[in-house]
DNA sequence: AGTGTCGCCTGAATGC
DNA sequence: TGCATTCAGGCGACAC
């Protein structure tokens, strides 16, 4: 379930291997994931030059010497592992894409479920993409912050936590850490989205503090991702159903409700 | 337009 | 043991 800090570290992990590198080869082993691959796929990379390797909210970009801009996205079982050219590198089930790099390096992306997504935006296009247009603020950026997320929030009808999955309010927030953040900020995830603001869409105290919460927990996430140890970290509330709630002084049990089809995660005590 | 629901897909966990 | 069912969830399509 890669969202932000997860497409983040990945993104940290292979810049080695990809940036200002060339494309020497590319193996594609399917012809779509969640989409079909771009039509050419493999003869508009090969030979070309990766400039940089940057991301937004949950996708990964890779303008590319062509002028055209490669994107990545993990959806949910997504990932990707670098290796050396030099000797081969153990095939995986649900490896789909490996590129070979003059780096000297392999990367390869492997989805089971497949819910990921690449893509070829052509040149002058990354401004226009029907997607990445459509993505709000960077959450730790300092264009998202308590006045962003409130005018966002302003006039939904919808609860707090649908508000923080939709991509458009602020970029990157997945199932776990849209919780997480709630938890942190101690906001009912059932809440009505437009209590956070005024009328007028000026941010409330709530909104504050949601605001500071979605920082701190992404940025302690991407820091728990660097460490090995650390990556299989627990969480606040994310599955913890039935245990006691980590907030001082709270005596509340972490319960999951589903809300829109999905589950959600939180203290029923101190989550108001 | 805003909001909620569904389906894509596979593997792990659970039920009988 | 083995087969069927349920669940996980990002995101686009769709309905209302």
């Amino acid at each position: 379930m890669p969202e932000l800090p997860e497409v983040e570290s990945a993104r940290r992990r292979i810049a080695p291997a990809m940036a200002r590198a060339r494309f020497t080869a590319v193996d594609l082993r399917r012809p779509d994931l969640r989409a079909p691959f771009p039509k050419r796929f493999v003869e508009r990379l090969v030979g070309h030059r990766v400039l940089a390797l940057t991301r937004r909210g949950k996708y990964l970009l890779a303008p590319l010497s062509s002028g055209e801009t490669l994107l990545m996205h993990l959806g949910m079982s997504g990932s990707l592992r670098v290796g050396s050219t030099a000797r081969p590198m153990r095939e995986e089930p649900h490896d789909h894409v490996r590129f070979s790099m003059s780096s000297g390096k392999r990367v390869v992306f492997n989805d089971p479920r497949r819910f990921g997504l690449m893509d070829l935006i052509p040149i002058g296009g990354v401004e226009h993409h029907t997607t990445l247009r459509r993505l709000g603020p960077e959450p730790l950026s300092d264009a998202f912050d308590a006045t962003s997320l409130a005018r966002a929030c302003r006039g939904k009808k919808t609860s707090l936590k649908a508000a923080l999955l939709d991509q458009r309010v602020v970029a990157g927030l997945g199932n776990i850490y849209a919780a997480e953040a709630l938890h942190v900020a101690r906001l009912s995830p059932s809440r009505q989205a437009s209590t956070i603001a005024t009328s007028s869409g000026a941010p409330r105290e709530s909104a504050v503090r949601l605001a500071a919460a979605i920082k701190h927990v992404l940025e302690r996430a991407i820091a728990r991702q660097s460490r090995e140890a650390d990556r299989d970290q627990r969480f606040f509330v994310y599955e913890r159903e039935g245990e006691p709630c980590l907030t001082r002084n709270c005596s509340g049990t972490i319960r999951r409700r589903a809300q829109s089809g999905r589950s959600t995660f939180f203290c029923p005590v101190c989550q108001n």
